[in-house]
DNA sequence: ATTAGGG
DNA sequence: CCCTAAT
C-alpha cells in the first residue's frame, strides 16, 4: 500500500516510458528500496476516476525528487482523504522521505525515524499519485484537518475516494497503557484506538513509537506508558501537562483531535485543498513567525506545528538551496539530506541554460503548482576562469597552412547542418547544453579570428577585453561618453565560414534566415551581427593582403587573419551577387585575386 | 521585424 | 558593435 516512488530517468531526466517511473514499495520496515517495481503513476480525479499521469506531471515528480536530491519519496498524498504529508514543522524529519531503515542520514535529526516514515506511509491510502509531496496543514478547521497541495502543474488537486476514515475511538483506551507489554495484536487494536484505522504493520517498535507519538500528540516517544482516563490522556512518562498545552491532544479526544499527534494529516481531513496554503506556510518558514501574519487560522492551527525554525535549520536551508542552484543535476544520491527535503519540497528549481553559456536558474515555487517561475541568480555560479587563449594563439601565426587545410575541409564538409543539428539537440537537452556549448566555444576558440582585415581602431580596443567569450555583460563606457554594454565576441572562423555558407545558400541580405538557418546555436549573433561581419568580410576580401607579413607581425598575434580561402569564397560570393565594391574591386592581388576571380566567376551558379 | 548604412 | 532610418 505505502509507497515509496523512486522516480527516475535516465541522465538527461528524461523517462523512457512516459507515463511511468519506477516505484519502490516498502513496508514499514524499509524493505529493500532496490526491489523496483514498475508502477503505473496516475492522477486521482475529482470524481474518483484514476487517470494516467502525463509526462509533465511524471516529469513532474521526477523534477521534484531530482532535485530535493533524493530520488524517493513518497507519493502519498493524493487528496484529501489522504491525509497530509508533511505537517508542522517537524516536517523536516516527518517528510515522505523514504529512507529505508537502514536509510542512513546521519545528518539527520532525530525526528527522522523510518517509522514515522512508515507510519505516513500507512496512512496513505492505497492509491496515490503523482501528487507532490507537498502539502500542507491547512491551518483551518481545527481538529485533524489538513490541506493538500499537490503540486501539479496545472495545480489541481488530487483527489481520491479510496481512502476510508474512521475516527479513533478513544473510548477503548482506558487505563494504564504499557506499549511495552503489548503483544503486536494489542499494538494493533491500540493503533486502531488511537489513530482510528488499522494498520499492519508487524513491526512493534514502530507501533510503539506510532502509538505514543499519536497519544502524545507530538515526537515523543520517550514515554511508553500513558494512562487515560475519560478519553485523556492522563499521561506517564515525560509528557504530561506540558505536552498538552502544547499540542492539541488532550483538548478534545472525541473529535479525534487526539489523531492529529505527530501525523496529524490523518484520514480524517476534511480535503480542503488549497494550493495557496502552501504558500503560506512556506512563508511563515522563511519567515520564521506566521503569528502575526495569520489570523484566525493560526489560533486553530495548533501551536506545536508552528513552531518557528531555529537558525540552524535555515541555515541548512539556505545551504542546501544554494547547492541546488549551483549544482548540475547530481546524480542520484540517495537518502541524503533527508533532513532538509522537506523544506525543500517547496520549491523545486528548473535550469535553463541560455545559448550564451549562461546558466539561468529559475525557482519555481510549488505554489500550489501554479508555476511561477522566479528567476533567481545562481549564488555560485562562477564563470570558468578565463583561458588564456592568447597563448594558443601565439602557435598559430605560422600555421595559416594548417588553418587554411581545415579550412577547406570545413567548407568542403557541411558545416552547416552540423551546426544545425547540434543546436537542436541542444535546444531539446538544455541541461547538457552548457557544458556542450563550452566545449564548442573552446574549440572554436583556436581559431580565433580577427573581425576585420584593417585592423580598426575600434576592434583593437575592444579586442582587449579578453572578456569577449566570457558571459560577463561587460559595460564599456564609450569613448564618447556612452556607456553601454559591449559584449564583445570575437567571430570565430567556425562563425566566419557558416556564415559564408550562409550567404552563399541564402544570398546577401537574408540575415535573419541565415541567422535562423545557420546561426540558430550562436544566440549572441544577431542578424545585424551577420550583416557586419559580411561587410566587414568583403571589405577584407578585397582589401590588399601586400606584405601580409608586414601587417601580421606587426599586428599582434591575436589578430589572426581570416584565411584566405574564405576570403576568396567571400569574393567570389560578392562578385556573384553584384555587392562588389566598386572601388575596391581594383585592388585585388593579382594572384590571388585573379585566379580566383576567373575561375570562380562562372561556377558560382552551382554555389 | 528586418535591412541597410553610418558611426 | 551600436544606432538610426527606411521598409
Amino acid at each position: 500500500m505505502e509507497t515509496e516512488v523512486e522516480v527516475e530517468g535516465n541522465d538527461e531526466g528524461k523517462f523512457e516510458e512516459p507515463g511511468f517511473g519506477k516505484i519502490y514499495s516498502s513496508l514499514s520496515s524499509a524493505k529493500q528500496l532496490t526491489d523496483p517495481v514498475v508502477y503505473k503513476l496516475v492522477r486521482v480525479e475529482g470524481d474518483g476516476r484514476l487517470v494516467p499521469a502525463t509526462d509533465d506531471e511524471v516529469m513532474e515528480v521526477k523534477d521534484l525528487l531530482v532535485d530535493e536530491k533524493s530520488e524517493v519519496c513518497t507519493v502519498a498524498d493524493v487528496g484529501q482523504p489522504i491525509g497530509c504529508i508533511s505537517n508542522d514543522r517537524s516536517s523536516p524529519g516527518m517528510l515522505p522521505q523514504l529512507e529505508s531503515s537502514e536509510g542512513l542520514s546521519p545528518s539527520e535529526n532525530t525526528e527522522v525515524d523510518p517509522d514515522k516514515l512508515n507510519a505516513r506511509l500507512e496512512e496513505t491510502g492505497p492509491s496515490f499519485a503523482p501528487s507532490l509531496i507537498q502539502s500542507h496543514m491547512h491551518q483551518s478547521g481545527g481538529v485533524g484537518e489538513c490541506s493538500n497541495a499537490p503540486v501539479l502543474t496545472e495545480g489541481r488537486a488530487l483527489t481520491s475516494t479510496t481512502v476510508t476514515t474512521s475516527k479513533p475511538d478513544f473510548s477503548k483506551l482506558n487505563g494504564e497503557i504499557c506499549l511495552d507489554n503489548l503483544s503486536i495484536k494489542e499494538l494493533h487494536e491500540t493503533f486502531k484506538a488511537t489513530f482510528g484505522r488499522e494498520t499492519t504493520v508487524k513491526d512493534k517498535q514502530w507501533l510503539k513509537r506510532r502509538i505514543a507519538m499519536g497519544l502524545t500528540n507530538s515526537c515523543d516517544v520517550s514515554a511508553t506508558t500513558f494512562i487515560i482516563k475519560d478519553n485523556k490522556l492522563v499521561n506517564k512518562g515525560k509528557e504530561d501537562g506540558s505536552d498538552n498545552g502544547d499540542g492539541a491532544l488532550a483538548n478534545d479526544p472525541a473529535t479525534g483531535t487526539t489523531m492529529s499527534g505527530g501525523q496529524q494529516g490523518l484520514p480524517i481531513s476534511h480535503g480542503s485543498q488549497l494550493e495557496d496554503q502552501v504558500v503560506s506556510d512556506k512563508r511563515n518558514r522563511n519567515i520564521g513567525d506566521n503569528s502575526g501574519s495569520e489570523d484566525h487560522h493560526t489560533e486553530q492551527r495548533a501551536a506545536k506545528r508552528v513552531r518557528k525554525p531555529t537558525k540552524r535549520y535555515i541555515e541548512e536551508l539556505s545551504e542546501v538551496e544554494s547547492k541546488e542552484a549551483s549544482g548540475k543535476l547530481r546524480p542520484i544520491v540517495k537518502n541524503s539530506l533527508l533532513g532538509q527535503m522537506s523544506s525543500n519540497f517547496h520549491t523545486r528549481s528548473a535550469r535553463n541554460v541560455s545559448l550564451e553559456g549562461r546558466t539561468v536558474v529559475t525557482r519555481l515555487d510549488s505554489l500550489g503548482g501554479s508555476g511561477i517561475q522566479i528567476p533567481c541568480v545562481s549564488r555560485v555560479r562562477r564563470s570558468r576562469p578565463r583561458k588564456n587563449f592568447m597563448a594558443l594563439l601565439k602557435f598559430n601565426p605560422s600555421s595559416m597552412g594548417v588553418t587554411a587545410e581545415l579550412v577547406k575541409k570545413a567548407l568542403g564538409a557541411h558545416s552547416f547542418l552540423p551546426d544545425n543539428y547540434e543546436n537542436e539537440r541542444a535546444q531539446s537537452a538544455p541541461v547538457q547544453v552548457q557544458h556542450r556549448f563550452l566545449g564548442v566555444a573552446d574549440e572554436d576558440r583556436q581559431f580565433l579570428s580577427t573581425g576585420a582585415v584593417g585592423g580598426h581602431h575600434k576592434v583593437l580596443k575592444q579586442v582587449d577585453s579578453s572578456g569577449d567569450s566570457d558571459d560577463n555583460v561587460v559595460t564599456v563606457p564609450t569613448s564618447k561618453g556612452g556607456i553601454r554594454r559591449k559584449h564583445h565576441r570575437a567571430w570565430t572562423l567556425s562563425e566566419v565560414m557558416k556564415l559564408v555558407e550562409g550567404v552563399s545558400r541564402y544570398g546577401a541580405g537574408r540575415w535573419s534566415e541565415i541567422k535562423r538557418l545557420a546561426f540558430a546555436s550562436y544566440s549572441y549573433r544577431t542578424s545585424v551581427d551577420l550583416k557586419d561581419k559580411w561587410r566587414n568580410l568583403l571589405k577584407a576580401s578585397f582589401a590588399q593582403i601586400p606584405s601580409d607579413k608586414g601587417i601580421n607581425s606587426r599586428k599582434n598575434a591575436a589578430t589572426m587573419p581570416i584565411p584566405e580561402p574564405i576570403l576568396l569564397r567571400v569574393r567570389e560570393l560578392a562578385e556573384t551577387q553584384s555587392q562588389v565594391p566598386p572601388n575596391l574591386s581594383s585592388s585585388k592581388v593579382p594572384g590571388t585575386g585573379s585566379s580566383g576571380n576567373s575561375v570562380h566567376e562562372k561556377q558560382s551558379g552551382y554555389l
